[in-house]
DNA sequence: CCCGTGAATGATACCGAAAACATCTCGGTT
DNA sequence: AACCGAGATGTTTTCGGTATCATTCACGGG
């Protein structure tokens, strides 16, 4: 603060006018506003007052300056930013704020190392405490790994290449809740749109699907790959609007799902009468999809907040070990899935 | 920084580490690393090896502490965040990074004044030197007026009731170019799904839209509300739908859109044969909407730059005079629209 | 040859808080 | 009565830069 003061005033208030209007010493002020416990009732109330009558607040620079804690958090995200981590940040920023922490957001434009290497230096940089890496670390450089020893780091997406700590949802159960709504509506059997292989959500879903299918003693046909992408969606829709035998169809994100949903409709093929598609992540526009979109839900707030509880954790105690959470994933049933057509049963 | 040293080190190096390695004094290190002219060069090169060296970085809390800069923007932004503002929002932090300020987010519940007030508090806390505003400033208590005295303000959604600089696309012009669209498609008139009054784009798009109907003689219907959200969107696609002589709708947001093509969807109303479609953003995932959504274009990251450029300049020189910079909208015509069906011509 | 001038660099003070250390007060012990 | 210890408060120092002022030095004109 203290950046530009108001019109007219010399100066916003420092600690040591708060201190000589409640008749106290600076440090007292200090130690009142931070919740010390050895202050009098009676005397922090002075302080309160003073603190209210001048409209004083702290100066976050010398505090940070002084106690060599930022208070800030760190995100790292992806410029191609889809719905999903969009969504997770907002959980984080929510509940940082209430920890007292304001959060900083680096962006890459790609999973490069020398991308990531970039976004996380910037913040480190800013002098974050921690760290929120919500994309996969495909690749670890000197520097990174260094960078995540030193500073505090939670991974989102749990990539299998970071020792970091990992909240995750149970991708699995998604893919599973998915997969067995479509065979217990009566499918054959279930196609699978995944995403990126480097995103462990993706490889996740991608078992859970394959599992689910194998328990049920449904032949697992061969999986489309996409990138999270709608474009991608409706690319390898064209593929599966062309396969006669497709009538069930789990992708790995509404976004995509939004893409196999066009191509199919471009190739004529009804939905659900003809084939059946859910989607994944549960984005506002889910159910605006013509048809609304059977999905499985994410609690992104929630796995924000995680998160952010995680990582204070860590950062009070850098010893604390590895404790993942999941959390679990929820189907949410609407138009676009339905029994398989007559002819295919 | 220095906020947490990496294992081993016992602190970060300081300035006057550099300094000593460099054999110059620190105030030196300091003019060589802020571009000041006055530097040798040979000098300055001695002191950007060392440093490299100790791989030196500045801690931002002591510049910020010492010269009363933080070098932060904020931006208040919806909690409910639509597409739009976040779109903005990766433009407003890619520009401020590249001018060496990084970027706080404050969001809030609602457009009331206390929860204004309390975002921009925030920020102030934050030490920020200029604020976005993402969203309309409806009200304005003395505090919120004395803030945006104090601190160099833009707006992004150009609102009335500040005197603060705007930066906006010309919104009359995105609605115009989607209503002349439609009606020379054919269509004896065009509906409108508008967008919260309060938002001046969403008055901008009322009045442009209005103004084209206008002009061609063409008899304006009476107007329908949402609120930016796709069940809005699908609300007033419900009443629409039911309407025989509807042929053509303008909606003023995508999201709003999709929701509008799902009602009619369900109410059997083809799109485009018997009803078309306009939206407004060109979201990510207009192109997948099936039909794929015609829709205005809007440049929000040029948004989020042309704000920042704003921001700075009138962070260096406050008693620059306001000028709004306005930016072309973009028709882009998909599937969503057609000539009307042969009975309503 | 002297002095003014401006470029290059150095020395010092200070930003505003909090840590570390010092002091004081007071009830309870011995 | 002297003493102890913990709680409450005060004093001093320090964090790491940069603004400000001071100093040095080379150069050109009178």
């Amino acid at each position: 603060m203290a950046v530009r003061p108001v019109a007219g005033v010399e100066r916003l208030p420092a600690m040591t006018d708060v201190a000589r209007r409640a008749g106290v010493s600076p440090q007292t002020v200090s130690r009142a506003l931070s919740n010390h416990p050895n202050v009098q009732p009676a005397t922090r109330a002075k302080v309160l007052a003073a603190v209210e009558e001048l409209g004083y607040r702290r100066n976050n620079a010398a505090r940070a300056l002084k106690s060599g804690r930022s208070r800030i958090l760190g995100i790292v995200n992806l410029k191609t930013s889809f719905f999903s981590r969009t969504a997770v940040t907002f959980g984080i920023e929510g509940s940082a704020r209430k920890a007292g922490y304001s959060v900083r957001t680096a962006t890459t434009a790609s999973l490069d190392a020398p991308a990531v290497e970039r976004a996380l230096l910037q913040l480190a940089d800013e002098g974050v405490e921690g760290i929120v890496l919500a994309i996969p670390l495909i690749q670890a450089t000197e520097t990174i790994r260094e960078l995540t020893r030193a500073i505090p780091t939670v991974t989102i997406d749990g990539s299998r290449t970071s020792s970091t700590e990992v909240v995750a949802v149970d991708q699995e159960r998604a893919a599973r809740l998915a997969t067995e709504h479509l065979l217990s509506l009566g499918h054959r059997t279930v196609w699978h749109v995944s995403g990126p292989a480097l995103w462990s959500d993706a490889a996740g879903r991608s078992r859970g699907w394959r599992a689910a299918l194998d328990e049920a003693g449904a032949e697992a046909p061969p999986e489309l790959h996409g990138d999270w992408s709608p474009e991608s969606g409706y690319r390898n829709g064209l593929i599966l609007g062309r396969i006669p035998e497709v009538t069930a169809v789990f992708v790995s994100s509404d976004e995509m799902a939004f893409g196999v949903i066009r191509a199919l409709h471009e190739l004529g093929r009804r939905i659900p009468d003809e084939v059946s598609v859910v989607g994944t992540d549960n984005i506002a526009l889910a159910e605006y999809c013509s048809p609304s979109l059977t999905t499985v839900d994410q609690p992104f707030a929630e796995i924000g907040a995680l998160a952010v509880q995680h990582l204070l954790r860590l950062i009070t105690d850098p010893t604390a070990e590895p404790a993942p959470m999941t959390i679990e994933p929820r189907l949410i049933v609407r138009a676009s899935t339905a029994p398989p057509p007559a002819s295919a049963q």
